[in-house]
DNA sequence: CTGAAAGCGCTTACAG
DNA sequence: CTGAAAGCGCTTACAG
């Protein structure tokens, strides 16, 4: 038996005899061998590592979708890095560089702050594939859920629960091309309801922080209040909610509350929160198919491609019912 | 200039003559040299990375962890392969035997059902770290912080607030070794406070649900209301917070709560939750440096050790003053 | 189809 | 101190 037959069974490839495959995974067992990927990916010219790149770890959108990536990259053979930026744009333009410690095949980025132009002058050719709702037209691989049917469902469920005067937390200022937004105020024109300018609500980041001031803020203003919610994160929901509280206002009595992300803590606060849930596995998964692509170019052009994946809405307590008896339960 | 020379600059060795190692490094900049680490792992017979096992990163605490240990662990050349064992004590014993589908240079384990039985059936001789509350005598390098402190801190802080009786939620049900169940007995008996059984409440995991659960259970039994909540982790509080609410009572006025682990969610929930903040940094830190202890044995013995790490009591909102306004302020 | 051999880019023991 | 050379464990082009 040729070492390159050998091979070929531990590789899978080619046509090997079954006796003989067999023979050669007994070996394998039976002795323990387990490939040396530092000589491995010596040979092949490349690091076997690809590059996760989110604004921070500990944000649960991105812990969860980390954890879905490592274990379908596992599965490929690949390992993955993870890199953090803090929503530093500069810092998302060292990470398309591939600046990395470790020399990478391919890159999976997260991206927050940075532009097309950014891409333009991107000068590395390492893989890269592009995560989010910023839109880059056709400069590069992207997969995202669809923003803005996703946030038209969100909007279209207040609507459908009695909801009237709907504030977007998160609306970006600049943006007309917020895909966000965008489903915001289709979801607003298809029920035949007035778009309130006072009740679209930018803020600075996606933070809690965030959430709360602005919604605070319009609660104290001369603003009719509004009796629905749409924040473009579940952490931006949550800082809202706690506003709502603050003011004496009940959750979803007085106001309902729709978040974005499906983090774990969406099912946990009180009361609990109805949210946008991208399927983060598809998310995953579409962004290392698109990478195998760029580095395998068999058959041709790897043109950039933009690719969505489903999402659900969950529908929670912050939009239903909840609260606690007015006299103790027993 | 020899090739030692340079290998000596790029690796930091030695004593090089300060003009000669500026050329060196010069010249690596306008290169712009990266050593390939496949083949400097090859060569020096490691693989130049570490697994980091955690039961799920989606968890705040455990990513926050992996993020701090995966900064710390580049600047130090590693390569940190995160694993998923679920809480499941098999998937933990097969993670500390380094069934990895890469060869790895050292484990940093969250141990959550292993018992020391696991370690002493060991066979891997893969430098291992322990992380977490549990105890193993003295079988493998451990560092934690000190839970029974932090434990203790904790019930202390809510009997300086009034708190009389106090529910501890996560009382593990055999372990009379489960060092945070200690430092809650040693804070209610330096008080002066008699142990109420009652409100000693095992859950089967220390999730939301469960915590919700058994406050739920107790507070709609017989037993007399408690009026302060101490919860093995944030999660868990989360949890009793909900069930506190869901039964009309108001956090901290009625009772409070004091979490562990300080997870971002910590300070964006209503109210935020007072809580035992470790060092994670201090946590990677220690960890990492006695994985090198093992794999680098000069000055002969690496004996195990148990080392602890600093942590600090936060206080938010729900150990000290909350509460909607009755009427709306302006 | 088979097997011996070169080469991936480093590190390090070794002879000079 | 210096430099040439071997070797780490794979893959793959190549001659048989």
């Amino acid at each position: 038996m040729s070492m390159k037959t050998v091979s070929n069974v531990i590789n899978g490839y080619a046509h090997v005899a079954e006796g003989t495959k067999e023979r050669v995974l007994a070996a394998v067992e039976t002795v323990g061998y387990r490939p040396n990927l530092s000589a491995r990916n010596l040979a092949r010219g490349r690091s076997g590592v690809i590059a996760l790149v989110v604004p921070r770890l500990e944000m649960p959108y991105f812990a969860g979708l980390a954890g879905q990536l490592i274990e379908q990259a596992e599965a490929r053979g690949w390992f993955v890095l993870i890199h953090e930026t803090g929503w530093d744009r500069m810092a998302e333009r060292a990470a398309i560089e591939g600046q990395f410690p470790q020399r990478i095949d391919g890159l999976i980025v997260s991206a927050q702050q940075l532009e097309r132009a950014d891409l333009d002058q991107r000068t590395a050719t390492t893989p890269l594939v592009l995560l989010g709702e910023r839109s880059f037209g056709d400069a590069v691989h992207h997969v995202a859920i669809d923003n803005t049917a996703a946030a038209r469902t969100a909007v279209e469920h207040l609507i459908e629960r009695g909801c009237r005067r709907i504030a977007m937390v998160g609306a970006s200022d600049a943006a007309a091309d917020d895909p966000r937004r965008r489903g915001y105020l289709e979801a607003l024109e298809a029920a035949g309801l007035e778009l309130q300018p006072d009740l679209m609500l930018p803020i600075r980041a996606n933070s809690g922080e965030e959430g709360e001031r602005v919604v605070r803020e319009l609660l104290e203003s001369d603003v009719a209040l509004p009796d629905g919610v749409f924040a473009v994160t579940d952490w931006v929901a949550l800082g809202a909610m706690r506003a709502l509280h603050l003011h004496g206002l009940r959750v979803p009595d007085d106001a309902a509350v729709v978040g974005f992300d499906d983090i774990p803590y969406a099912r946990a606060v009180t009361p609990s929160l109805t949210t946008i849930a991208p399927d983060r596995a598809a998310l995953a998964e579409v962004a290392l198919r698109m990478l195998e692509t760029q580095l395998n170019p068999a058959g041709g052009l790897a043109e950039p491609v933009h690719q969505t994946v489903p999402f659900e809405l969950v529908v929670r307590e912050s939009t239903t019912s909840f609260g606690p008896p007015q006299s103790r339960a027993h």
